[in-house]
DNA sequence: ATGAAAGCGCTAACAC
DNA sequence: GTGTTAGCGCTTTCAT
């Protein structure tokens, strides 16, 4: 069917030894031979079979990245930052959605198997998996999840920022606040709620928790139907931009104006909360997956020593969900 | 390092055929040698090399997709939805973003190398490199971009929704409609405009075009400075949901008021374009995905004859920024 | 039911 | 500089 390294060396009348050399360094054969090997590549319309190559070579050249989901702006704008850096580092990219599923882990380790290295993200298999891999010496990194020990590991700092935001909340007069979110959901939330109670502590304002079945629209959605009327906090902390815009809309059919009668905030300033004029908390999302591609890449090429952890800066953005002052107040 | 077939081989006292054909299917073994082989490759922790099996197998069991970019939420639901249904096949996924990049012929051609077939979208590499790829016998699916001589295409509706847009925006006493695009950069957009001309026409309404730099926030502020404050058309139908909303931030700093002043409407319905209450044409993204998946497996399969062209239906959104009678007044 | 052996398409010693 | 020859780890006839 399609033509391999002997029919090339065949056509060209010298070795396939030859011909490979000649492929992968043009300058460690004579002009001519070159040149006849070229001709007849290019007549066979020859292109290396990847898989002999890598089979002969023992390695893949592709990494692997792990995501829950790719809806939302959150893991696709990491995924691309990954790809960015994973494809100039001259490796094949392949995905793998987890969906949640319990298959999951299998998936996983399948994935392993077809590539040099493995970045993890988020909720997506247990420790007990990603330890397993290590242990068979698959290279990993983790990111946007607790570390794992001696795998290196990249995050967004998430209880500094938190704190602020509780600095600020206070600021504008909030004596009550309520944290819509689940901490038991992921490590990224329980720290988020960590730092919005030591901010608040510090301010001598008050923090209850409300936990919500799904980080999504729907999920803010029923958290504002369960909502006593009467009895509102002064400010209400999602723990991302989903929870807090479904949770706006809600709140607003019920006839609560934001921020006049209650302040809210998010995490994460997704492209609609710039449009919603949420306050919220801003991750460096495509340097998340960059760098998670660099830590791997160096543990790959065995250029680092210690496991790694890098936390990386956020921001808070401060809009008037959580501003009457400067705000509007439609 | 790793076990291979033959260290199980020789640990269960067999050999590495009958390893070999324990590990595909067990019912083909003696239930004797069967429980002899799983307990040696439990014991090296054997998992077998995808490397030599495919190579042994000539296949790849994974397939690519390519696209411009995974920024907005457009070409990340498309992906999702291929993701979706590959990994159900039991196909690993290999994605590849082109940036735009002069280099993408090149990388495209080394992915075709990596996988059984290939999913290509939206504005990546040119019809020339995937009629080559055709010729090679890759299988091939295009989505989201004009279809080529013999290669499967999935596509969403255009002209049909834009026509009905225009229609509307006829009937809410628009007599002169801008398009927002640039029809040179995609078919996409060409078949947004034509449609939208053909009912402007048929409502006897004129339409202009003016031309972006980038089909994106920054594309639209832009575009929103080069109008005369004097002379705005009724209404600015945008080429996407990004450059509208870019637009009509912009036009909101300038003191023009939508939709008092000027309707304006977007493509795609992105979530942002919820939040600023955007009219918009909604698109089966998740959709587009998953057909491309299935076409490609078809093909691969051997199950297709004629090349197929699936148009996705697709749907007008009516929201206030263009429809003040029923719209908010701020 | 199992084993021996010939590939799959390439790279990399090792000769010459 | 080039050819010969083993592999890389698996699947798959073909015997037995």
């Amino acid at each position: 069917m399609t033509a391999t390294i002997r029919d090339v060396a065949r056509r060209a009348g010298v070795s396939i030894a030859t011909v490979s050399r000649a492929m992968r360094d043009p300058s460690i054969v004579s002009a001519q031979t070159l040149h006849r090997v070229q001709e007849a590549a290019s007549d066979l319309d020859y292109t290396p079979s990847q898989l002999g190559r890598q089979l002969a070579e023992r390695r893949h050249a592709a990494n692997g990245i792990v995501f829950p989901d790719l809806s939302g702006p959150y893991y696709a704008e990491v995924v691309l930052g990954y790809e960015a850096v994973a494809s100039e580092l001259g490796r094949a990219v392949l995905i793998l959605a987890t969906h949640g599923r319990p298959a999951a882990a299998e998936m996983v380790t399948r994935l392993a198997g077809r590539c040099d290295g493995l970045v993890v993200l988020g909720p997506t298999v247990s420790d007990t998996v990603l330890l397993g891999l290590a242990a068979r010496g698959v290279p990993l990194v983790t990111a946007a999840r607790p570390p794992v020990a001696g795998v290196d590991s990249v995050s967004a700092e998430n209880a500094g920022t938190a704190r602020a935001l509780a600095t600020h909340l206070a600021d504008q007069g909030a004596r009550t606040v309520l944290f819509l979110g689940d901490p038991a959901l992921s490590s990224d939330v329980q720290e988020r709620l960590a730092g919005l109670e030591a901010g608040a502590d510090a301010a001598g304002i008050g923090v209850r928790v409300l936990p919500v079945s799904s980080m999504d629209e729907e999920g803010g959605a029923r958290a504002a139907e369960g909502l006593a009327s009467g009895d509102l906090p002064d400010a209400i902390a999602c723990a991302n931009d989903e929870l807090a815009l479904g949770l706006m809309t809600a709140l607003r059919t019920r006839g609560v104006v934001v921020p006049r009668d209650l302040l809210v905030t998010g995490w994460d300033d997704i492209m609609a909360a710039r449009y919603a004029e949420l306050t919220t908390v801003r991750q460096p999302l495509h340097d998340l997956g960059a760098t998670a591609a660099r830590f791997l890449d160096d543990f790959i090429a065995g250029r680092r020593s210690e496991p790694r952890h890098e936390v990386l800066p956020t921001e808070l953005i401060v809009r008037s969900s959580s501003s009457p002052a400067k705000g509007d107040n439609q």
